[in-house]
DNA sequence: CGTTGAACTTAGCACGTCCCGA
DNA sequence: TCGGGACGTGCTAAGTTCAACG
């Protein structure tokens, strides 16, 4: 937006200065080859330059020791804010890797494809048009290879459709083509509006009036949300739905009392939906209260209607299809401060529908009396049916399931791009650190973003319009997003994607300070970028000078996989099951926190955490009457013990025990009446007779008997030891059991009170496939290509849930 | 070279089901 | 055995990326 109005930044005083851009300008971005010079011999401690020549046992070997040893350094990425600044300048360097510059430099020149080397596929008679696209990604030998074998298979194709398994070798570029031949049944529409029975009605004024059903649905669409207070109480959301609501009503004869006077609907606030959230929610109970029979044969019915879009036919393979179903109509629900939300998401009619699918296959017929917008046949792309939703013009696409083979390879292939980028993160560290001090401005703001998305697991951060909801990501970060706090503290505080809340206050090195000076120097102010010489494209375009495919994003990945890589590798392998759970829910919970997965604190959280305090207590004060009871046992232990061991825990006071006391009767008589009663129930259901309210009362007096106890213990100071032939010994078992309810409970507390904004879901991802031994950690980390075998996973852990 | 379109990944929320402790 | 919280899953919004376009 803003962006290129400011030129030159002037040079910070105590730094070289820093030439403005009429200088060589961008040149090293659109160079092909940055990279200039093998670093320097005497910096290759930790090589891994011989990597793609050396046998894997060696490879894993020294990918390991160069884990090891970075390790400690990098758990520190997670105590971001910690001592970070020291770990980024004396990260260990590695060698610049003469292949790899060979390799990038090859890709950079991006030499034009001949005819001869466009993969076979392109040629197919599918194909509309001889396709450049992703050429340059292919390594041209390769190319030959995959032209080589496609020739062949294709005519194995030909011949055999059977054996015609390429899509299962992943060693395989995928090219253009993704598939030779695809089936599917199209989409499944939402059933049609059901108008609401006649005498549910929003109230206007407190008059109940009738509508158009186009009308009806809108307000009912309001109405069913009344519960979720996050989206109706948000003025946009209000102000949004009102006036799409306002219009159908003028476009379908607005609404009407009993009479058939109309009624100007002017005002939301005198709308009222409970009605119609009342008859929603009424419906809702029925159909949970509806038998397990009756509902299972609904199931089954649904189950059975939608069984031929559960799959498609992918070059003759059954795939699940992830989304078939075309969104119903209803409200956008936008995140935060979108400026849409609470518009009205129209109903998607078969004539805005695109299905992609084979040529040869039939296609699926569009409902009664419509026809689809487009029919393509397009291998290139991996959906079956697109459409445009009306609020934003976004895309929606019917995809295959997460665990379909397609999705899986793909997924496979972001792991390996990930790992690849570990063979050249060190150099890419070393080129920005040095190009932190570049004269260029460009090439200067370039290499602080990285550092940033290398450092801290930012988002790309690509330009947003003002119909959105106003997020940033790294490059688009705005002057008041970064504090400065001398001498080199950096507080982040901005909204990133979905809204969700980035704080963090960090230590960077002293040059990635004062670039971060110079880039907010005025006339910066508040709304400016920070890195207004910068676009995503840009920095992604450098960075894929290093290794090919290397974008912004694949940073997080990599940071998420290798940080969980080192926890794992920190965790004794020793330790019990709960144990391990709980090593791997906060290696989990570190993970999350670093790519700053977020979730909004549910809402009964403090009430829980009160509970679970309070239950905490309630175990040491059985402790103490547990301890008491022994000195009833033999007044001797007193001093074996020591006079400390039986005094009151620290947390407890009289006031809180008398409190505790009574709930404690409280909850015993609780217990005893429900008990009372559903043995009456059941008796009743029996056919005999019940028990009469004598049998409670009597019942009861233990609860009573319990208040008196307490009473005793309260004036004697004393407690007296319960059970049959209590003994010391028995005693101690008992102390020894609470202490470890305390233990667990406590450590229950804290996992809670630590997860409580923190979204494992997204990052546990993990599956532990078995063990989790350090080993075999490291081995399906490091060695995850070849242990990978899509679709029976073998548990690694990936940026993105992956159901199954 | 910036902008836009298109395709694909990432991610939080809502809700239903499962499971575990009292 | 029951109730409530953890967990899984569907849904869809919100990102990133890459290529075409003007």
């Amino acid at each position: 937006m803003s962006k290129g109005t400011k030129k030159a930044v002037p040079s910070d005083s105590d730094d070289a200065p820093l030439v403005s851009k009429k200088s060589t300008g961008r040149g090293s971005l659109t160079s092909p080859t940055v990279l200039k010079k093998p670093v320097r011999a005497s910096e290759t401690a930790i090589g891994e330059s011989g990597d793609s020549d050396a046998p894997l046992g060696v490879k894993l070997a020294k990918e390991k020791a160069t884990i090891q040893k970075r390790a400690a350094k990098e758990a520190q990425v997670i105590n971001r804010g910690e001592k970070d600044a020291k770990k980024a300048v004396k990260r260990p360097q590695a060698n610049g890797e003469s292949s790899s510059k060979k390799k990038s430099q090859a890709n950079g020149v991006k030499k034009e494809e001949s005819d001869d080397d466009m993969p076979l596929a392109c040629k197919a008679p599918a194909s509309k048009k001889a396709n450049p696209k992703h050429a340059e990604s292919t390594p041209k030998r390769k190319g030959k290879v995959a032209k080589k074998e496609e020739t062949e298979q294709d005519e194995e194709a030909e011949a055999e459709e059977e054996e015609y398994r390429w899509w299962e070798d992943p060693t395989k570029s995928d090219g253009t083509k993704k598939w030779a031949t695809l089936e599917h049944a199209g989409v499944v529409f939402p059933p049609p509006y059901q108008p609401l029975p006649r005498n549910v009605q929003m109230r206007y004024d407190g008059i109940p009036v009738k509508m158009a059903s186009e009308a009806e649905e809108i307000a009912g669409f309001f109405g069913a949300m009344l519960n979720s207070t996050h989206n109706v109480e948000s003025p946009t959301f209000q102000k949004n739905f009102f006036h799409d609501f306002q219009e159908m009503l003028k476009k379908t004869g607005g609404a009407k009392d009993k009479d058939g006077n109309k009624v100007a609907i002017k005002d939301f606030k005198k709308c009222d939906f409970q009605p119609i959230f009342n008859h929603f929610d009424a419906e809702r109970t029925e159909k949970k209260a509806l038998p397990a029979a009756e509902k299972k044969r609904l199931k089954a019915e649904k189950d059975e209607a939608e069984a031929p879009y559960l799959y498609c036919l992918w070059d003759g393979r059954k795939q699940k299809v992830g989304n078939f179903r075309v969104e119903p109509p209803g409200l956008f629900r936008g995140r935060g401060d979108h400026p849409k939300t609470g518009h009205v998401k129209k109903r998607v009619d078969p004539e805005q529908i695109t299905i992609n699918i084979g040529k040869e296959a039939t296609v699926p017929s569009p409902p009664e009396g419509h026809r689809w917008k487009e029919i393509k046949h397009d291998n290139e792309g991996t959906w079956l049916a697109m459409w445009q939703e009306n609020i934003n013009g976004a895309y929606k696409y019917v995809m295959l399931a997460a665990n379909s083979d397609v999705k899986g390879q793909s997924d496979f292939k972001k792991f390996e791009k990930a790992r690849e980028l570990k063979k050249h993160i060190a150099h890419i560290r070393k080129d920005y650190e040095r190009e932190l001090k570049d004269e260029v401005m460009a090439n200067r703001q370039r290499a602080t973003a990285v550092y940033l998305i290398d450092q801290f697991a930012l988002r790309a951060g690509n330009e947003k319009g003002d119909d959105e909801a106003d997020t940033v990501g790294c490059c688009s970060l705005k002057y008041e997003h970064v504090t400065l706090k001398p001498p080199n503290t950096v507080i982040f505080d901005f909204l990133g994607k979905d809204s969700i809340r980035f704080y963090d206050e960090v230590e960077v090195v002293p040059q990635v300070f004062k670039n971060l000076k110079i880039f907010k120097k005025s006339p910066k102010g508040p709304g400016d970028d920070i890195f207004d010489r910068l676009t995503t494209s840009a920095l992604n375009k450098h960075l894929a000078n290093f290794m090919t495919g290397l974008t912004a994003k694949v940073f997080r990945t990599y940071n998420a996989s290798f940080t969980m890589s080192n926890l794992l590798q920190d965790m004794k392998s020793s330790g019990s099951i709960p144990e391990k759970i709980k090593d791997y829910n906060e290696a989990n919970r570190k993970v999350a926190i670093l790519c700053n997965h977020k979730r909004t604190v549910a809402a009964g959280h403090d009430t829980q955490m009160e509970k679970l305090g309070d239950r905490i207590k309630g175990l040491k004060y059985q402790k103490w009457r547990v301890k008491q009871m022994m000195l009833d046992v033999d007044p001797k232990i007193k001093k074996k013990k020591g006079a400390e061991f039986f005094e009151l825990d620290e947390d407890l006071d009289q006031q809180w025990i008398q409190e505790h006391q009574n709930f404690l009767v409280e909850e015993l008589g609780q217990k005893i009446t429900k008990k009372f009663e559903k043995e009456n129930e059941k008796l009743k259901a029996d056919g005999a007779k019940e028990m009469k309210h004598k049998e409670l009362t009597e019942r009861l007096e233990a609860a009573d008997d319990l208040a008196k106890k307490f009473k005793q213990e309260n004036k004697k100071n004393k407690v007296e030891a319960e059970g049959k032939g209590p003994t010391i010994e028995k005693l101690e078992g008992n102390l020894e059991k609470l202490d470890q309810r305390v233990a667990t409970m406590l450590v229950q507390a804290e996992d809670k009170e630590s997860n409580k904004e923190v979204a494992l879901g997204t990052s546990k991802i993990v599956r532990i496939s078995s063990a989790l031994s350090a080993g075999n950690v490291e081995k399906l980390l490091m060695g995850a290509a070849e242990l990978h075998r899509p679709p029976s996973d073998s548990g690694l852990f990936e940026e993105v849930r992956r159901p199954y």
